[in-house]
DNA sequence: GCCAACGTTGGC
DNA sequence: GCCAACGTTGGC
C-alpha cells in the first residue's frame, strides 16, 4: 500500500466538500508527472493525505482512501467542464483520474509551518523549495506523522 | 499583489 | 534539440 499527498484549493473543492460527498472523482489534473501517477501508480487501497493550498493557512485537513484506479478524466473531452482539452478524446484519452472517499477530518489540521519544524517531515516533497506538483507520494513516516498531528 | 520556481510552447 | 518567452503555481 501506498500513500500520496492531494493539494487542492479550498475554495474549488476541501475537505468539507469530500465529508459531504463521500466520495468524488479526483478529475482536473493537467500535468504530465502528475497524470502519470494517476494513470500508473495510484492503486486501491492506498491512503491520502488531503492538503489545502492557495488559502490563508495551508495546511493538510484529512485523510481519504483510493476507492477507483486510474481511468481518463471524461472532463477533459466536455468542453462545457473547468479544464476542457481538444487533444484529450474517447478514443485516445490524455488525462487520467482516480476516485477517493473521504476517510477523516484532522481536528487539529496540519498547518505548512508546523510541519516545517517537524524533523520527520523535512524530506517531505511538500515541504522542498519549488514543488508544484499537485499530487506525489509521501512516505510512511510521513503519513502516520501528519495523522498524529492532525488527530491532537 | 509580488515574485521565485518551474512547466510548456514554439521559433529556429 | 536548444532556449527564450510566457503562463501557472503557491507561499508570503
Amino acid at each position: 500500500m501506498n500513500y500520496w499527498l492531494f493539494k487542492t484549493e479550498p475554495t474549488s473543492y476541501g475537505i468539507d466538500d469530500l465529508m459531504r460527498d463521500k466520495r468524488e472523482h479526483w478529475d482536473g489534473v493537467r500535468n504530465y508527472q502528475a497524470r502519470n501517477m494517476l494513470r500508473d501508480d495510484i492503486k486501491k487501497g492506498d491512503m491520502v493525505i488531503f492538503y489545502h493550498s492557495s488559502c490563508k493557512v495551508p495546511a493538510a485537513v484529512g485523510v481519504a482512501e483510493v476507492v477507483k484506479e486510474g481511468y481518463p478524466d471524461f472532463t477533459a473531452w466536455d468542453p462545457q467542464s473547468e479544464h476542457p482539452d481538444p487533444k484529450s478524446t474517447q478514443e485516445k484519452p490524455l488525462w487520467y483520474m482516480v476516485d477517493i472517499a473521504f476517510k477523516k477530518k484532522f481536528k487539529n489540521p496540519a498547518t505548512l509551518s508546523e510541519m516545517r519544524t517537524i524533523s520527520k517531515l523535512s524530506d517531505m516533497r511538500l515541504l522542498q523549495r519549488g514543488n508544484r506538483l499537485s499530487l506525489f507520494p509521501i512516505s510512511k513516516k510521513h503519513f502516520d506523522t501528519l495523522v498524529e498531528l492532525g488527530s491532537k
